[in-house]
DNA sequence: TCTGGGGTCCTAGGACCC
DNA sequence: TCTGGGGTCCTAGGACCC
């Protein structure tokens, strides 16, 4: 979806069309602004030129989304605001509503998928779809199908998305971005060298800023030059698994299936505090907002209908730091009073001197509510690996030739 | 001017079991 | 003086993605 959080919010507020608006910040710092300038008058009455600015938000958070206008000021997604407002003091500021991005998740998915049913969910705004199968799928390289569902998303959301269509998933999200907004992108396996080659290898899906660091290191800026190492290099450099998948990328080789349905495996709530916090000077406060991370991931667990059995912590210190630790228990649960007191556990192992900036709790190893029992049977029931073992050598030993003796050549 | 919140997956060491 | 081999689970940290 083109530009998500911040065209959701255009729909409710047109007056800003073409204008630079953010998404981001803490909604209650926002909300304050608005207040402060209109009172009680709702923001759809309002013209543009009176809503909140960038340059007088004050305090922490990141940039969400920008418009297309914002990004032409070099703002971007995950940009903290104080460097935003620098770039853009002008651009309209507005915090996320959650519900309303939700909604239109929802349709947007919903609309798709009446058309080509076998989708892959990946996060609000993003999805792949599985031509292969859907009638008309391959018309003009999938062309025809991108623009239906364009066009159908339009006519139910009024928002606007980019398509990529490739052989694989790893292409095909690069194309989607080759075009944006409203764009539509074919490739072919045979523009692997002219399209893909030549860009960043931070283009890849899956090389972030870390490994894009070490590649400039070795002097491997775009995705042709890795292409051009041979695959052991890469494995040397990046490990078996990475450095292997490394050069399958840049090779455009990716078998991923389009995975329809999959379930969590953890469910989590955090919050950055207004300020830092010290764990024994302002005790009171974060035993508060520590309970209510508690309730709120229990109430998660409980809408959704799931229980967990691993309990843990994340907190981040002034410094950015991380630590966590977790605690497994031998029962399933969703009760925010049991998370509590094991959340409160792991907060005992951990070094509280410094202060904190953030505060997480977090409920893993899930299971659907009512099947734990099934969920403990199946580990349960895993098979003695250390049989098999002996199965797979009875077999071998029967139908292979005489071990070598050692001394023919090579052997 | 510091840098959100919600996730997934991988790695690596240690405990523990057979 | 020397001390297996295979496996799983737990825990902590980290990279990456939307």
């Amino acid at each position: 979806m083109d530009a998500f959080f911040a065209s959701v919010e255009l729909l409710r507020y047109p007056q800003l069309r073409g204008l630079p608006v953010v998404i981001g910040g803490g909604r209650r710092k926002v909300d304050e602004m608005v207040r402060e300038r209109h009172g009680g008058r709702p923001l759809s009455e309002i013209p543009a030129a009176e809503f909140p600015l960038l340059k007088d938000y004050v305090g922490r958070g990141v940039i969400t989304t920008a418009t297309y206008p914002a990004r032409q000021f070099g703002v971007g997604s995950a940009m903290g605001m104080m460097k935003a407002a620098k770039l853009c003091p002008q651009a309209i500021v507005l915090p996320v509503d959650f519900e309303e991005v939700r909604r239109f998740s929802r349709a947007f998915k919903a609309t798709i998928a009446e058309i080509a049913p076998v989708v892959e969910d990946r996060g609000v705004d993003e999805v792949y779809i599985d031509f292969t199968d859907v009638p008309g799928g391959q018309r003009e390289g999938g062309r025809v199908l991108a623009r239906l569902i364009q066009k159908a998303i339009f006519d139910r959301t009024g928002l606007t998305c980019s398509i990529g269509v490739a052989p694989n998933k790893l292409i095909a999200k690069m194309a989607s971005e080759f075009n944006k907004p409203k764009g539509i992108s074919i490739v072919h396996e045979e523009d692997l060298q002219t399209l893909i080659w030549p860009l960043a290898v931070r283009k890849i899906n899956g090389i972030g800023p870390k490994a894009e660091a070490r590649l400039h290191g070795l002097g491997l800026k775009t995705i042709s030059d890795i292409a051009a190492r041979e695959r052991d290099w890469l494995v040397e450099h990046f490990g078996r698994a990475y450095g292997a998948w490394m050069h399958d990328a840049s090779w455009g080789r990716d078998d991923r299936p389009v995975v329809t349905e999959s379930e969590p495996v953890s469910m989590s709530r955090e919050t950055t505090f207004e300020r830092d916090l010290h764990a024994v000077r302002d005790r009171a406060e974060l035993g508060a907002i520590f309970t209510d991370l508690c309730e709120r991931v229990a109430q998660d667990l409980q809408r959704k209908g799931y229980v967990g059995k691993t309990i843990g912590i994340k907190l981040r210190y002034d410094d950015f730091r991380i630590a966590t630790r977790d605690q497994t228990l031998d029962t399933f649960t969703a009760d925010a009073k049991t998370i509590r007191r094991v959340a409160g556990q792991c907060l005992k192992r951990v070094p509280l001197e410094r202060r904190l900036r953030l505060l997480g709790v977090r409920v893993g190893k899930l299971a659907r509510a009512g099947e734990e029992a099934a969920a403990t049977a199946l580990q349960a029931r895993e098979p003695d690996p250390g049989d098999r073992t002996l199965d797979l050598f009875a077999a071998a030993g029967s139908l292979q030739e005489p071990r070598p003796t050692g001394d023919e050549p090579g052997g």
